[in-house]
DNA sequence: AATGAATGAGTATTCATTCAT
DNA sequence: AATGAATGAATACTCATTCAT
């Protein structure tokens, strides 16, 4: 008995799906509703009966796929292990997450910057991701097992890295870069927590 | 004596600025060459007269915007200093050059990943720098100054770190993210030269 | 049931008469899509709903009206009469055909020497009118009506001359030429079929 | 001590053959003032400071480039030659003539129908040729080396075959036509003189 | 719910022409 | 005589959106 007004209405789904997927190919203004409405097999007058406009159908499709509370759970499950294999699980679970919504990190990427409202979509996620983040490595200073670091910045860093990693060597192909494997993940993990410099050398 | 075509016409300057400003802000769908023009106050044939086309025009400003020969030169200023003033130097600098080219971040940003042109320029300049860097650190390594680091993926991490909170706290404005004033590169500097570990703790 | 894209659409064929029709009195180029969907009295945009593109319409609509098959039907029909009968009713209704075509004509005239496209339609129907007409001829030959002439050639002269006559003296308007009426297709097909010699002068 | 507008400037001249050349490829309308400046190596002022405007450099190049009097030294020079001689050598002459021409020719059959003033020209042209051949045709007949034929039709015949067979073949490039050679003038004006119908057929 | 015809404002691009130098 | 920068109007084409059916 739900309407096509619903959001969980499978048309709307198949819609908002088409839509993501073109524009993390062509770009926002290359995703037109004419292209949505053949890949779904419809007609462009059946897009607008489900949404009142173009930028309602983005802003539904890329708020409803936000990936966040994956990060919770993968942080609640790894609270006992050892902060090594503590950090590599996230890595490879954040890698694991950006890599399934790759088409929608395209579309933050590209349009965060100038679209106002994907950017504070975007930015939200970020934030709670970070905060999340941050309170388990503040636990970790608590219990010892990482030092008194601005644990702010070591998110920054944490994340940043494994993004910006994704970024250039799976949406740009910059092929003379390392594979994004565990090894990758493993050496990554190890410089944030041994020190770049000789042992012993610092202070 | 220099017509329109050089390079370093005045008028094409101010094209290709008014191109580079305008796609900053509303990306490079929404920089049309009518409000190039008008910003310019000339004609949109005028624009013609001086570039082949929309694309030829930004190729042209993107190009001769794209900032990688600052990179040698402060490398070759620190090289004499200890490796924290060093990469702290390092990392001033490169702040400073993304700051000033921000309208050309931004494009970078949301172009590389649909328009493949731009992709290319900005995945060789990261590339430039990136190799400037790496041979930087391994010679650190060399003097002993490094311990046995993996220097691509480190590289990868320094700038990757310093770029991303670039972008999210200068071009999203992402409030609730520190300043990235001294400090904050201090911090991250220190957090890269340093175990996150407990002194000790690591193996 | 029938929709836009149909051939047979009325709207479609308003599109494409319109469009013959301008060309036909200003040139391909003269033809613009806004003068066409003016005529029409709707938006460019609707041509574009109609059409990929000017190209597009003007194949169609010049390939749906290249005249063929008229002449098939005419040779038919006058198979059994004497050969001066045969050529004239020939001639009288390629003559009709041409000149309800009018318009079509001045198209192919003017356009088949600089767009390929409209050469090879105008060529093709060409080609077959010839080759029917020959194949009539080539009969006559045989059952002695007509000595053993280059019937390729003698097809060459008679609808050149008919079509040069409609294009000077009808499309052109040169008024000191003679009118293209019954007594001037008398005359051509008596100087085709007779000697222009004296009686008795040509060995 | 002849100035940029007296007639037979070189650089006049030079404009009006890169003009006549561009148009007979791509039409009038494709011949842009931008290409004739650059066939000519100067730039589009320099065309303005000899023309008028780009209708007044068409006409004065089509104008002086129109063909005419040639055909009254050839008629002249057959005079004493028998008929059958006398046509092979004006059909030969007119299509050297109409070949050195092609250019022209070119832009003559696509621009007549709708440019007025090259109509024009093309119309005088035609007419004054028509009338030469016409009184040769009725002095033949004066002198019996005729039959009392309708001279006027007898031209356009004779000039509209040979015009169109040289269109087709050889500016459209029909391929399956015969070429226009020796042989294909001497059958055309054997098929002229000559009777179609078998001898003594005709009454 | 779905269609698809129609709109109107916009976009890159072209081009004949002018004019100060 | 020649340049080339500048114009402005035009051109093909696109696209989000509306609406009668």
């Amino acid at each position: 008995m739900r309407n096509c007004h619903s959001p969980s209405s499978e048309r709307r789904q198949q819609f908002m799906d088409a839509a993501i997927e073109l524009a993390s190919q062509r770009g926002y203004e290359g995703a037109t509703i004419k292209l949505i409405a053949e890949k779904c097999n419809v007609t462009v007058g059946t897009i607008y009966h489900y949404f009142k406009n173009k930028e309602d159908l983005f802003r539904q499709a890329v708020q409803e796929r936000a990936f966040t509370s994956i990060l919770a759970t993968l942080l609640n499950d790894i609270d006992e292990l050892p902060i090594e294999k503590g950090l590599f699980l996230v890595a490879q679970g954040f890698l694991k997450v950006i890599r399934e919504a790759g088409m929608l990190v395209s579309i933050f990427i590209s349009e965060s910057v100038h679209n106002h409202e994907i950017g504070t979509i975007y930015a939200d996620m970020i934030s709670q991701n970070r905060q999340m983040m941050q309170a388990y490595l503040d636990k970790k200073i608590h219990t010892g097992q990482l030092g008194a670091i601005d644990t702010a910045v070591a998110v920054q860093i944490f994340f940043g890295h494994f993004f910006m990693a994704y970024f250039h060597k799976e949406l740009l192909k910059m092929d003379n870069l390392p594979d994004i494997d565990e090894t990758f993940v493993l050496n990554s993990v190890n410089l944030f927590l041994r020190s770049w410099q000789q042992e012993g050398t610092h202070v």
